[in-house]
Order: structure tokens, then C-alpha cells, then sequence
DNA sequence: AGCACGCCGACT
DNA sequence: GTCGGCGTGCTC
């Protein structure tokens, strides 16, 4: 009998009848109602005392190693943390193509696979160095030559004088010239599962390695005498080099260690080429995989499969890759660990880092947290001791652009209603003259956040949620951000037929085209979700800047990501300030991080006859975040932050958990979230303290009112205690409210 | 998630 | 009188 958690978003793991013991960490198919789906093997159980019939195993994918015991805990571990069921995390840890093959299918691409990575190249697996001397017996010489050359000893063989290291890995030509059917009998025993693709011989680094500075040499060394685990945050100005100290901390472990693998996070992978590039470039051939849910299914299950098979020495990946079987884990990378996306934020809403961090803790070796402005909760763990700090403060060349504050208050041309004030115009005609380039963002897209009567108060909304529709000159519609709804602009006022009517704010449209009047000779180009829908469409905006073929480049917070811009001396933040005063306690951390990486958008301010600038338009300039951002001190801002979050009791000082509720029907969503507090007042006695239903930051999207309610306790440890309970506790109630628990939410 | 089972409104 | 709505329950 085998226990299984299913492919399907079931609670419990069933179990199938089996003939055989089947090991645990099995990927098998079994059926479920009419279909077969795709589990994986918890543990071998004696039969249990009840006589259910059980349906038996379908198929096992035997040709797949089963899973390590550390992955299954790790998936066990993720489940219980985030209230989710143990066979979603695991759908979500395994590559969809695997999911969907059946057993032949799976051992055809895994083997194909291991035959591209090998270059045909193989050496034994534990499983061949115990099982395949059995097989063999005492019987064909023929045979045992094959085995020797992989480093088995024959029984009888005499004891090799001197040293000789024994070669240990063959090639199918290796194969030919000791037994006439050699490369038949390497694919036999590749199919027994004894033979595994040898890593390539260790791929020569490049002749001369880029040198030091100072700082990063301290951080190199630091690292090198990490051994067991550890967590190092790597605090880094941008253009401090942080890459480098990642490909020589996985240069450490890997020289250590000729299995040992690591794992590199990444917030975005289409954002992070340059990363992707550097690690390639360094450790050269098959040893790098790369995890991320742009990939074709089929080629995400050959990254996977190097990474299970231990093929993959460096596996590169966004969120998802942190749930990847990598069973020679020793060191963890995580690139701009304060990032959002790191955080799921459907499903199982797992943290990417603190999953990170967990399997570094259960495999005892290190991990490292880069980042110019990393989360509060690290510095938190950094300021009372938990987490190691490596600090680089400065540019590897070059210096930081200089953070100029425009205040707004009384600005003529912003009065007038332009997009920009008279000194950041002066600023861009600066530029202009000297042939540099400049970047502005605004986080609204489209022409104007929201269309008006000036004569009755009308404004333009959503018939399906609780937000503007948004103007969109370009063709004429109006449009929500959030539903997709689509409709044309009204001629007359819908209320009081007035025929005035106004947008109001702006968008990046509307910014264009204020430019184009303020600057009619310079060339302007803009970059955002809507000049992006089609794949590729942003690169070739990126290229344009990066070929000089733009001089003023507008857009929304996606230009402040992933490129560096040589030529582009002078940044420029157009509203920032509604991040001051947000109702979501994480704002103000986003903004910050926000600021500080558009500002590394700049080039090298020595490239720049006026030196690389970053521009704050904003009505605040005397505002501490501001402030702080001006001097570079991001210490300042997060103990700040951090003595607020203090008072407030909020975290990294207390455990936070959201249900979250959505149903079309407001009455039947409210009679739900009433019944979810008063159960959770029954449950909590007291601790954690769950405050009451309030709706959510936008209360109705695409028909469906939201609604959620925030529990909160100083010890983890009661806090999970009881979601464990009250979530039980809500599977009980009906009336198709669907309700998730987000823990450590970071989005309200 | 699917899928079946079951009890209440507008149709040939 | 039925067809079908989706609320509810189950999947070893």
C-alpha cells in the first residue's frame, strides 16, 4: 500500500494499493474518480486496519529517481506554513510536462535529456555501484571491463599496483572499444537506472577573472569561511559589483565540492539577462538549468530533470525554482531579496526567500540575500543578530547619481497643468544639449487616470469593480485596469449631458505628449503595458534607448528595472508621493526600493559632463523618506521604518495572516466573513487577535466584491497554532464563498 | 479541479 | 409535465 498526495486540490493523501514497495519520493500515476493523475509516493504503509477496497497504482515513473526525503519536507513544511494542501505544492514544484505523460513518455524525454546533457558521457549512480556488481556476478569478462572503466572493482581483480586513479566515467565510443555491444548495454543500464550523466570535465573559468575591490573582497572571504548554515545579506549600492560576489561564492562551493549545486533567485527572469549572462559566461557547458514559467512545459521539464538528476551544478530561476529538487543543494543566492515577486500571489502564497532560507537551514549551508535596499524583515534579522552583513557602499566605478528633491508647491508650469516643473525642465533641456538621455516614470499608464464633468461631478467608472476607467486617447476608450473592461468615451456627460468633458491627472500618454509640445526637436518613446502587449515589443523600446536612437524615454515603473542605460544620465520620478501616504504599511519600503532602483538606471556619472542626476518631483521634499533617499542612507530609512513598525506592533515585530474572501453576492460575502470572525473569536482565545471584516483595498473586481480580515500575534507559533484550526473551521462552512489564508501577507 | 447527485424555476 | 440552474460532497 502506498500513501499519495494527488494533483488535485485535495486536503488528506489517499492511498492505492501496490504490488511492489514502492519508496517513498516515487512519482507515480494513479486514478482519481475517472481520470489518472499524476502523485507522488509519501511513504510505503502497512495495509490499514479498515477493508476498503483500494485501486491500485496505475504506473510508476521509475525511470525519474524518487524525490529526496529533504524535498518531501520541504513541501511538507511549505504546506503547513501556508495552509495548502500537500498535493498543490506539489503540482506546483513539479514541471507541468511531468504531470501530464504517462510513465513510457516520462522515461523517453528523461533520457533524451540526460543524453543532451551528457554529451554522451556517463558514470554510475549509487544504485549502479550496489546493484549493478550483483547483476553481474562472476560471470563476462566482457562486462566487468565496462564496469571497471565506470570504477567498479571486480571481484577477483588483482589490486592495481600503484595509484592509478581508476578513470570513472565512459563515452559510447569508451564503451565500443571494451565490449562489442558497449553502447547497447551503457543504454541498458542507463535504463536500470545505473548510470547517470558524468558532469562535464570541469569546465575551464575564464583565464583572467575580473579583480576585487575591496569590499567585495572582504564579502568573498566572509563568505568563504561560511561553512553550515548561514544567512549573509549582501547590502550593495547598485553598481557595487553584487554579481560578482555571487559567481565567486558559487565558484567556492562548487571547486569544494564536485556535486555540490546552487540555486540563484531572481525576481524576474526576463528582467535579469545580464545575470543569466554573467553566470553562463563564467561556468560555461550544460551545468546551468533555468527555472522559470516562461519556458515551453517540455523544455521546463529538461531544466528540471538536470537539476533532480543533479546534472545541473547552477540552477537559475524565479520563484518557482525554489521548490525544484536539487539533492546536492549547498549554497543559496537570492537577487534582490526585498523584490514582491518573490512572494506567490495565488494558490499556495509562498515567499520564495523565507522558503529559500528554510532549505538552507535543513541542509546546513549558507545563503545569501543580496540587495541595495533589502526588506525589513532581513534587516530586522541583520539588526538583532540573526543574519550576517556584508556591506558595499560603493560604486565598483564610478559614483552614484546625485538625488535632487524638486519641490512642486509653487511651480508655475506644473500649476499650469504640465506633466513637469521648470526645474525639471531645465534639467531634461540641459541633457539635451549635451546629447545624454533621459528617463522619466509615473505608475499610471494610459492618458489620464480618470475622465470627468466639470459641470455635475460625474466621473468615469467600472460597471464590475470599484475603480476608475481610465482614459486612453490612443483609440479613444475608456478602460479598467484591473477587469479588462472596454468601452467607448461617452460624447456627452452619462448623468447631466454636459459635453466638457475632462481628464483628469495624467498617465504616460498624456506625459508624452505635454513632452513632445515642451520639447517638439527631441525624440520621445515610451514603454509600458500597453505599448508592451506583444512579446518583445519593450526589448525593442530598451534597444532603441540603448542604440542612442531616443532622448526622452517615459514609462512606468517596468523602465526602472533590468537595464543598464550608459547614455541616460538623468532620472526622473514624476509623482512618487502617493507611496508616502498609502494605507498599505509596505509603501513607503516599496517606494524607497523603487526610487533607489531607478536611480541605478543612470549611467556612470563620470560619462556625464553634469554628472548623472536623479530628479524627485514632489510636494514632500522635506519628508524624511526623501530625505533619506537624498543622503543614500538607507540604514536611516529602514531604522525608521523599523521603530514605526515597532510601535505599531506590526511586523518583522508581530505574525500577520489574511483570509481573504470573494463571492458575487455582497449579502452572502458578508454573512460569510461574519461567521469567519466570530469562529475566529471562538478559536483565538485572545491570542492571535483577529480584527474585524473590512473590505478589501479594491472591494469589487470583475463583479466579485472581496472582503478580508487580519489576524495578528506576536508568537509564530500560536499564530499557526491556530490557522490550523480556523481554517478547519471555515471548510466546514458553506455557501460557495471561495476564501484563501495568505500568511505573511505583503499586499492588502 | 472535475464530476455526479439533488432539489427548485421557465419552457416544448 | 420536463430541462437545467448551481449548491454540496467526493475522489483512496
Amino acid at each position: 500500500m502506498a500513501r499519495v498526495a494527488v494533483d488535485a486540490p485535495i486536503w488528506g493523501e489517499l492511498d492505492y494499493a501496490s504490488e511492489s514497495t514502492l519508496a517513498p519520493g516515487s512519482v507515480v500515476r494513479v486514478p482519481l474518480g475517472r481520470h489518472v493523475v499524476c502523485g507522488v509516493v509519501l511513504a510505503a504503509e502497512p495495509p490499514a486496519h479498515d477493508a476498503r477496497e483500494l485501486r491500485p497504482v496505475a504506473q510508476v515513473c521509475d525511470a525519474l529517481p524518487p524525490l529526496g526525503p529533504d524535498w518531501l519536507d520541504l513541501l511538507r513544511f511549505a504546506a503547513g506554513y501556508y495552509q495548502r494542501p500537500l498535493g498543490e505544492l506539489m503540482a506546483a514544484a513539479l514541471p507541468g510536462w511531468l504531470r501530464e505523460h504517462d510513465a513510457d513518455a516520462v522515461r523517453r524525454r528523461w533520457l533524451a535529456a540526460a543524453e543532451r546533457r551528457a554529451g554522451l558521457r556517463w558514470e554510475l549512480t549509487e544504485r549502479g555501484r550496489q546493484e549493478l556488481p550483483l547483476r553481474l556476478g562472476r560471470r563476462s569478462a566482457a562486462l566487468w571491463r565496462l564496469a571497471s572503466a565506470l570504477g567498479l572493482a571486480a571481484p577477483d581483480a588483482e589490486p592495481v599496483p600503484g595509484n592509478t586513479p581508476a578513470p570513472t566515467s565512459l563515452d559510447e565510443s569508451g564503451a565500443r572499444r571494451l565490449h562489442p555491444r558497449g553502447a547497447a548495454v551503457l543504454r541498458e543500464w542507463l535504463e536500470q537506472g545505473w548510470l547517470r550523466a558524468a558532469p562535464p570535465p570541469c569546465a575551464p573559468l575564464p583565464a583572467a577573472l575580473p579583480a576585487l575591490h575591496e569590499e567585495q573582497h572582504q564579502a568573498v572571504q566572509a563568505l568563504e569561511g561560511q561553512r553550515g548554515f548561514g544567512v549573509q545579506v549582501l547590502f550593495g549600492v547598485t553598481g557595487s559589483g553584487k554579481t560578482e560576489v555571487y559567481l565567486r561564492a558559487a565558484q567556492q562551493v562548487l571547486e569544494r565540492d564536485e556535486h555540490a549545486q546552487v540555486l540563484v533567485l531572481t525576481p524576474e527572469i526576463n528582467l535579469t539577462p545580464q545575470l543569466l549572462r554573467r553566470f553562463s559566461e563564467r561556468f560555461p557547458g550544460q551545468a546551468l538549468a533555468v527555472l522559470h514559467s516562461g519556458l515551453a512545459e517540455a523544455e521546463r521539464f529538461d531544466h528540471w530533470a538536470a537539476a533532480h538528476a543533479g546534472d545541473a551544478r547552477i540552477v537559475l530561476g524565479t520563484r518557482l525554482a525554489v521548490l525544484a529538487s536539487l539533492p546536492h543543494l549547498a549554497l543559496l543566492i537570492v537577487d534582490e531579496e526585498h523584490d514582491a515577486s518573490y512572494k506567490q500571489q495565488e494558490g499556495a502564497r509562498y515567499s520564495a526567500r523565507d522558503l529559500a532560507v528554510w532549505r538552507a537551514r535543513q541542509r546546513d549551508v549558507p545563503v545569501l540575500l543580496g540587495s541595495a535596499t533589502p526588506s525589513l524583515e532581513t534587516w530586522h534579522a541583520v539588526r538583532s543578530g540573526r543574519y550576517g552583513l556584508l556591506t558595499m557602499a560603493r560604486r565598483a566605478s564610478g559614483a552614484l547619481p546625485q538625488v535632487r528633491l524638486l519641490p512642486s508647491g509653487h511651480d508655475p508650469l506644473l500649476r499650469a497643468g504640465g506633466p513637469i516643473g521648470q526645474a525639471l525642465f531645465d534639467a531634461i533641456t540641459q541633457r539635451l544639449q549635451q546629447r545624454e538621455q533621459c528617463l522619466l516614470f509615473l505608475n499610471r499608464r494610459g492618458y489620464a487616470p480618470v475622465l470627468s464633468c466639470p459641470d455635475c461631478g460625474w466621473m468615469s467608472e467600472c460597471p464590475h469593480c470599484d475603480a476608475h476607467l481610465v482614459y486612453h486617447r490612443t483609440d479613444g476608450s475608456l478602460r479598467c485596469h484591473h477587469c479588462g473592461h472596454r468601452q467607448a468615451v461617452p460624447r456627452a456627460c452619462p448623468d447631466c449631458g454636459g459635453l466638457d468633458l475632462q481628464p483628469v491627472g495624467r498617465g504616460t500618454q498624456r506625459v508624452q505628449e505635454a513632452l513632445a509640445a515642451l520639447f517638439p526637436q527631441a525624440r520621445i518613446a515610451r514603454i509600458d503595458a500597453d505599448t508592451a502587449s506583444r512579446k518583445g515589443q519593450a526589448e525593442a523600446g530598451f534597444a532603441q534607448v540603448h542604440a542612442g536612437e531616443v532622448d526622452i524615454l517615459v514609462g512606468t515603473q517596468m523602465i526602472t528595472k533590468g537595464h543598464d542605460f550608459q547614455r541616460v544620465s538623468l532620472v526622473a520620478a514624476l509623482n512618487p508621493d502617493a507611496g508616502l501616504f498609502s494605507h498599505d504599511p509596505r509603501a513607503p519600503e516599496r517606494l524607497f526600493a523603487q526610487l533607489v532602483q531607478a536611480a541605478g538606471r543612470a549611467g556612470r556619472a563620470d560619462a556625464s559632463t553634469l554628472g548623472a542626476e536623479m530628479l524627485v518631483q514632489t510636494a514632500y521634499p522635506e519628508h524624511p523618506l526623501y530625505q533619506a533617499l537624498q543622503r543614500g542612507d538607507y540604514a536611516g530609512f529602514a531604522e525608521r521604518e523599523l521603530a514605526e513598525r515597532k510601535r505599531a506592533g506590526m511586523p518583522p515585530f508581530s505574525f500577520q495572516a489574511l483570509l481573504r474572501a470573494e463571492h458575487a453576492k455582497e449579502p452572502r460575502l458578508l454573512e460569510f466573513v461574519e461567521q469567519a470572525g466570530e469562529l475566529a473569536a471562538q478559536l483565538a482565545d485572545g491570542e492571535p487577535r483577529a480584527y474585524p471584516p473590512v473590505p478589501s483595498s479594491l472591494a469589487r473586481v470583475a463583479g466579485v466584491h472581496r472582503q478580508q480580515i487580519l489576524v495578528e500575534s506576536s508568537r509564530r507559533g500560536a499564530l499557526h497554532a491556530f490557522l490550523a484550526r480556523w481554517r478547519a473551521a471555515l471548510q466546514e462552512l458553506r455557501g460557495g464563498v471561495r476564501w484563501a489564508i495568505d500568511v505573511d501577507p505583503t499586499e492588502f
